[in-house]
DNA sequence: CCTTGATTTGAACCTCGCTTCAACTTGCAG
DNA sequence: CTGCAAGTTGAAGCGAGGTTCAAATCAAGG
């Protein structure tokens, strides 16, 4: 079993198209050494990077924070047990917090089933009824930064 | 308090642009009806609707997506029970994959305090040590559609 | 009526996350 | 060594999801 994969085997396993593949690295989200002749050859924990990158955009993570995350994590100097706390911290409150989000989502939606609107009092989706709105600029929608 | 909000209102209560809710009107995601003058006036429950459409964003799906959901929602003719089931019954099924990938994220994060990084034996984001990797094309991620 | 702020439209423009293309080079099998 | 699939680059293009702009009209208070 060879050690290192060319970004065709990359992308054949990771079911990511080349293009993106190369499209990440210039992002800074994966890595390659490279060949005499300048191929990209990948290292096999490429591959869990891509997967992971691909998990996270799927719940609506850009590429961006997708990036700062695994830049901290597989560190080129060792770093402290707190940077990773730290990060795992941030991160694990952003993910709860979508997993609310979704979790909210699905039970007022199988809330509907029988009722056959989102305007039902029992949809608690917003701001029931709107009575909140009676003072001042009104109820807002606060979502989550 | 009166019964329509115009867009500036339904903007603040909201927190979402008005350039953003014509959008929203073009791609048939909310509705308005109109003064004398041709301003825009929505109706309560459009409240409802926009905060389901940030809130199904937020969490990674597209707004033609939510379109369609939004569209069988409150129909226009009063759908049958089995069509509330049906759309429910799918998108749970869509729902409830996004927050197991999203669990299993922020659990191989945790798992990766203490660790360091993404390659450990225990982070299972994706084939862990590629050991699916002997025969063929190879093991693939496969991501649910 | 006048003024001022809110709203209207279409068109142009923007960022993100890629894909496509053209022209060229590498790697490997025979 | 030949031949061909696989890989390289930069630049351009694309679809989603909007924002910005200009020029005009509407609504409401004084």
């Amino acid at each position: 079993m060879q050690e290192a994969l060319t970004i065709g085997q990359l992308s054949a396993r990771s079911g990511v198209a080349q293009s993106a593949l190369r499209y990440y690295e210039r992002l800074g989200l994966i890595r390659a050494e490279r060949t005499s002749g300048n191929q990209r050859r990948y290292h096999r924990s490429e591959l869990r990077r891509v997967a992971f990158i691909r998990i996270a955009q799927q719940v609506g993570i850009s590429l961006e924070e997708i990036r700062t995350a695994l830049d901290s994590l597989p560190a080129a100097r060792t770093p402290t047990a707190e940077d990773w706390a730290e990060l795992s911290t941030a991160w694990r409150a952003r993910l709860d917090e979508k997993i609310r989000l979704l979790s909210r989502l699905r039970d007022d939606l199988d809330a509907c089933i029988g009722c056959g609107c989102l305007s039902l009092r029992r949809c608690t989706l917003y701001n029931p009824e709107d009575n909140l709105g009676g003072e001042g600029p009104g109820a807002r929608l606060v979502l989550p930064g």
